[in-house]
DNA sequence: TGAGATTTGTTCGTATGTATC
DNA sequence: GGATACATACGAACAAATCTC
């Protein structure tokens, strides 16, 4: 409620002001920094408003324009591209292409790599095989309307499913592959979340800007009879997704 | 993998060098870069493994140090102040206290603020009453071993739970609030979870240094028959935090 | 149609902070 | 520690596009 705008920003804290003024504006564009039409505070408001020089705030918006939040136009004003963050739900039955089908109408996943590798310590627990045991690793990017959502590293037992990276390569689905293999249905066992800033393989595969933030899920899905079948560590764009977990509680209202 | 360290830092991103690699180090330092007894490399390695002068880790480390993730002797070398992130578990019988009870020997609940407002629209959508319908609005904020780790803004129906704040003052805690109020129990139906950077106030509450991470937690609590009973938007510390979605695979499955 | 106000875009200059060698 | 290069931030002025009356 009270905050005064001198202590908006900070200096000398290794991080520019234009790009604290445009971590700021990013995250209050929806809170009433922009008006209703999508409509941006002049420039010079704006410098009044975080106690900054003109120009600073204007590095801050070249920032957002390259990222695609915001769209400057001489003589009119600066605007909000609204773009919706999309819902990935996290239930017993979580799918990644049934859960974003419906919110934008082009998802692609790709394989970017694959190898057959002893497990590691996590993924050999979680798969419930000794450590060492050879694993199929697969590394995979989704895309929604052309921009990255999601990065995942999974593992599976390479003796139970080895035809597993030709189906995902055929496939581009975990659930068809799966199919495929002869597993005809599986359920999620747990899902860890946590989030930290983006490393520069984030930046680089989610195509993301620095300083931004990656939701990070390591998940277990395991067969009808409780056998897991598949550990993968998934990396989401924060700005792009937002996990909706289902409580058992009833899907009544709404 | 193929990471070349010339690609680690990135310049003219608008964050120094120095907070880059500080931030890169407070990621790392759990995945190998520090040894098992928590000993990190000398400057000189540090500085060549990320590819910057000896001068610029220093100022990293030092920043670290003042965070209290890193501790350095003279002559004998710099070392990780260990804790461990708590798992906060949700399911459809998420309890606060219960959930972190036996990660921390010292947990603790405070009521910062309440008031009786008109429930403003999200919270009154979750809730099933009328926008503007008097509301219990709770501000609370909770601590492990002396470290905040979340903080929470819940709406209560104010005809409904009318002694929520001063139950909540006495008890600590909502749901030993909900008995005294005749609610025996209570489920969770939905979570929706976002991260952010933290703002102003998150800095502020949660005492994080800037450019932080909070989970963002947006829930709904109904009653046995379904009826909603609590909203809350909750800020957890990303650091101190991790949220484990438990599938009811493992458990009773319908 | 046009004049003035508003708003973004550009170019000077200057001072300070950051990083290297 | 000193010299150097570059990024960041400020200030002032002007140009270009758009809107209003």
């Amino acid at each position: 409620m009270g905050d005064r705008w001198e202590t908006v920003v900070e200096r000398r804290s290794g991080v520019a002001l234009w790009r604290q003024i445009a971590d700021r504006m990013r995250r209050e564009i929806g809170a009433g920094l922009a008006d209703e039409a999508g409509r941006m505070p002049p420039e010079v408001a704006l410098a009044q408003r975080f106690g900054v020089n003109r120009h600073t705030v204007r590095s801050a918006i070249a920032a957002l324009v390259q990222e695609g939040v915001l769209r400057a136009e001489q003589g009119r004003g600066t605007f909000v591209e609204k773009r919706r963050r999309l819902a990935y739900p996290i239930s017993e039955r979580t799918r990644f292409s049934d859960g974003l089908a419906g919110q934008s109408r082009d998802l692609k996943a790709t394989l970017l790599d694959h190898a057959v590798e002893p497990a590691p310590d996590e993924a050999a627990a979680a798969l419930g095989i000794a450590p060492g045991t050879p694993a199929i690793r697969l590394e995979t990017i989704s895309e929604a309307d052309g921009r990255p959502v999601s990065r995942a590293r999974s593992w599976f037992d390479a003796e139970r499913f080895g035809g597993m990276a030709e189906a995902f390569a055929r496939t581009r689905s975990v659930t068809a592959s799966f199919r495929a293999l002869g597993l005809a249905d599986y359920l999620r066992l747990s899902t860890v979340v946590t989030a930290r800033h983006a490393d520069a393989a984030d930046l680089r595969d989610l195509r993301l800007s620095p300083g931004a933030i990656v939701i990070v899920t390591i998940a277990v899905n395991v067969d009808a009879d409780g056998r897991p079948v598949q550990y993968s560590e998934t990396r989401f764009a924060a700005d792009r997704i937002e996990l909706h977990v289902a409580g058992s509680a009833g899907k009544a209202r709404d």
